[in-house]
DNA sequence: AAGGTGAAGTGTCTTTGAGCCACTTTCTTA
DNA sequence: TAAGAAAGTGGCTCAAAGACACTTCACCTT
């Protein structure tokens, strides 16, 4: 016997069904003097009361119209920061990851710059602190999954920095070839050449200068902007570093 | 009033949360007859009834241990397939997507040489077939986004040409680097050098030699076997085709 | 049996973009 | 006004990509 589309809906409910838990996460970097930081809020509600988590919750049909809305929605309620560099790295799902039953998360990882944040502890009232990528060991465990939910974003984030011009979205609009350059050091770790670097970025033709400098107490430095807000170059090859 | 962890747990029932459907769909790629195939099923129930569809269906919590397990086992429905490449490209979720209300799906692509599959209609009874990317066209207005699945999984795939030895997967355990390259310049859709090419992937120690020969109508050519199977080497330098 | 055909496989030059490193420029501060 | 220090440049080497002609090898034709 076969019934309209319009029927099956009809006596459709989804509470007749075994479903995954669902809720997303967020890996929200930024740099503050000279270090990756990572968003973190302590739990103030079960389950894992009191542990250390990624900023996240529930996906909610009412309030989100699409996945990334719940992801936005999240960064805003904690950092106050409307538009960064968004990107989904991935979901993990399984019966052990939470308590409550069989959950999955979709796991985002965002970039912002320190200028624009005014970290909110007010909305939910947890606490929501910085913390720099090294001492993380002091904040775990962590709640769930979510040093493996971090794990993956941050790994995600080095290696976007090999081979595209991802990290400009941590810095403010205006900024230094050389703050750029640091910036690549602190993410990859390791000591690049000046002269490879800028030629790197100029040839690209992804930055321009804003005819601003940046003073010290030697040379003043050009300032340049992305020429497109929030995009990200693939170049042909990868950062190599030093070859000694 | 605080209540413990366990008694939170005990009192917790997920069908008092509205909740999204989760579904898991497969973009599951192949090479028959010099182009690339995905596979396709008609769908047999409400909704979307007789339209092609990704093959995918429901996380079943009781069924699968975590994510990937669900991937597997439609994969291995539809194909009989067990173990090949297989990789998450992405999560799409909105109120939109699918009649049945807020509606979340994990997008995968599995990359499977097309000598051991046999395709299965009995499973479920839905008819699975091959269809070349070229003639894809003929197949829609396919179920719910699921052409926007493809182009989501046919993008990373064609990416991932680019700079990865991803696609040796979608060949059988032996091939000579003629067809390799051949399968290369069918994904970027140009013509690479014949030299260039075999020195990309001898020099990155990625092939050896099974010491058999494909015979043919002109000179025999060495077959390869990939040293690691299903892994993916990441180039340095992207493939960048010709210059003119 | 011998030469033609055509894909497999190689030799080697150019080009691109990376690393290296010393040199020059331009500002502040002593 | 000289010292110091970071910004910025010139010009080399090196690795790996593209170009392209050349050689090799088996089959096929005559």
């Amino acid at each position: 016997m076969s019934t309209s589309e319009s029927d099956y809906l009809q006596h459709y409910n989804i509470h007749n069904y075994d479903t995954p838990l669902c809720t997303v996460d967020m890996c929200i970097f930024s740099v503050l003097n000279d270090s990756v930081n990572v968003l973190l809020v302590k739990r103030s509600e079960h389950p894992e009361r009191g542990k250390w988590a990624l900023p996240g919750g529930f996906v909610h049909p009412e309030k989100d119209q699409t996945l990334d809305d719940t992801a936005y929605r999240k960064l805003f309620e904690k950092t106050g920061v409307a538009s960064p560099y968004l990107e989904q790295v991935g979901t993990f799902g399984n019966n052990s990851r939470d308590p409550r039953g069989w959950s999955l998360t979709i796991a985002y990882f965002a970039l912002i710059n320190s200028s624009d944040i005014t970290l909110s502890a007010n909305e939910s009232s947890e606490r929501a602190q910085w913390v720099p990528i090294h001492e993380l060991n002091d904040y775990c465990p962590m709640a769930f999954d979510h040093l493996t939910l971090f794990t993956h974003c941050y790994e995600r984030l080095k290696n976007k920095v090999q081979y595209t011009s991802l990290p400009i979205n941590l810095l403010q609009e205006e900024f230094t070839l050389s703050e750029l350059q640091q910036l690549f050091e602190i993410l990859l770790n390791k000591h690049l050449d000046r002269k490879a670097f800028r030629r790197r970025f100029l040839d690209a033709d992804i930055i321009e200068e804003t005819g601003n400098m940046r003073a010290s107490h030697t040379r003043p430095a050009k300032l340049y902007r992305a020429k497109q807000l929030g995009a990200e170059h693939y170049f042909l090859r990868s950062i190599e570093g030093p070859r000694s």
